[in-house]
DNA sequence: TTTTTTATGTAGCGACCGCTAGAGAAAGTT
DNA sequence: AACTTTCTCTAGCGGTCGCTACATAAAAAA
């Protein structure tokens, strides 16, 4: 094997602007990241864009396969190194939290908000202030729970607020994944559970 | 007051057309709305949508207000209504289960899923088997550890890995909406409380 | 060198986006 | 009736989208 190349050699790093594309897709979407954000990015034209990589949705693809493979790969090792079934999701939540807030690189997860798109920053803030602002509104009913004694004061409003708007948001995702009601009010059972005693 | 207007009266109802506004923006989220969408399903042309509701980030506005006061609205009653701050946040995620699920609209929370976009059905579907394949995966890890006699036979696989799933998913929306390191992990410190014994 | 093969750069295609000018239609006012 | 005010319809604007035809450049092969 490696033949040499017959025609004009490739000028750029193709791995590298695979992770160009990646961090693009990574932080705007897959709509909101357009071919000239792409083409600018990875430092290439457009036909040489399409020639290395196919259409757009092609190259998407290829994204995916790479994030499964480096940013999106500590779920598949806690799952197959920790124990117990337990240590397994705390490690695959831990390390989650850690990964989607590591400076360096968009937050959060790629196939998770890889759908998100929002050009208009006006309407994308105005989303994030009111999930936020929710948020805050559960942690001031909580904050009256301990302030009433319902609530052993080792934990926190604001934390308990955002484990639970964390599961509202998950709930709404997976409502539109296909979860059914019975499988959302398990949920809900589960994560009451987590509850603290007074 | 009720003086009588002027000019040639508007020739559909502004009500009815905000309704289906909202449902448009719920269903595909703010950008993949088009405003040919949006006349099509309010049965009006494009001048007198922007006659009566200004340009598309302003109906947009008043989808959001609407919104609130009804579909979005639960959570404030619960909130206001409980008599404690465990028993208000249980209603509240209760309330959402069986309100994203409703049928009849589209599913999940519109300020959560206005900012999603994907106007590339192959691309929103590949992302939605991705996560519910973790999901599966989860799954799959948790009933080993419940045939090793790890865990609490009255808990079934798939509930703890949609709700594992669901905090994960909360996690990945709260990092992009600004939450720090720290407070994920608050989040993660929480989660864990609701696993059952063994 | 000449030929063949592949990559690059320019320039622009057709389609769709949000939005609007301008003419006509339908109401109240006089 | 004539006039004023407001809404609706047709048609299309400028801009951006994903994508590509075509000429040129740079390598290996002959």
């Amino acid at each position: 094997m490696a033949t040499k190349q017959r025609g004009r050699p490739r000028s750029f790093d193709r791995e590298t602007a695979l992770e160009k594309a990646l961090r693009q897709f990574w932080e705007h979407g897959y709509e909101a990241t357009t071919v000239a954000d792409l083409t600018r990015e990875m430092g290439i034209g457009a036909p040489s864009l399409y020639a290395a990589f196919g259409d757009k949705r092609t190259l998407f693809g290829e994204v995916l396969v790479r994030y499964a493979g480096s940013y999106g790969a500590f779920g598949g090792r806690a799952l197959a190194e920790e124990p117990t079934a337990r240590a397994a999701m705390e490690r695959v939540l831990r390390e989650a939290a850690d990964a989607f807030t590591e400076p360096g690189h968009p937050h959060g997860c790629l196939v998770i908000h890889a759908a998100t798109n929002c050009t208009t920053p006006e309407v994308e803030q105005t989303l994030r202030e009111q999930r936020n602002a929710n948020v805050a509104t559960f942690a001031s009913r909580i904050q009256q729970g301990i302030d009433a004694g319902e609530i052993a004061v080792d934990v926190g409003a604001e934390d308990l607020a955002r484990y639970v708007g964390a599961v509202f948001q998950g709930l709404s995702q997976q409502s539109r994944d296909g979860a059914t009601r019975e499988g959302l009010q398990a949920v809900v059972d589960l994560a009451m559970r987590a509850w603290p005693e007074a």
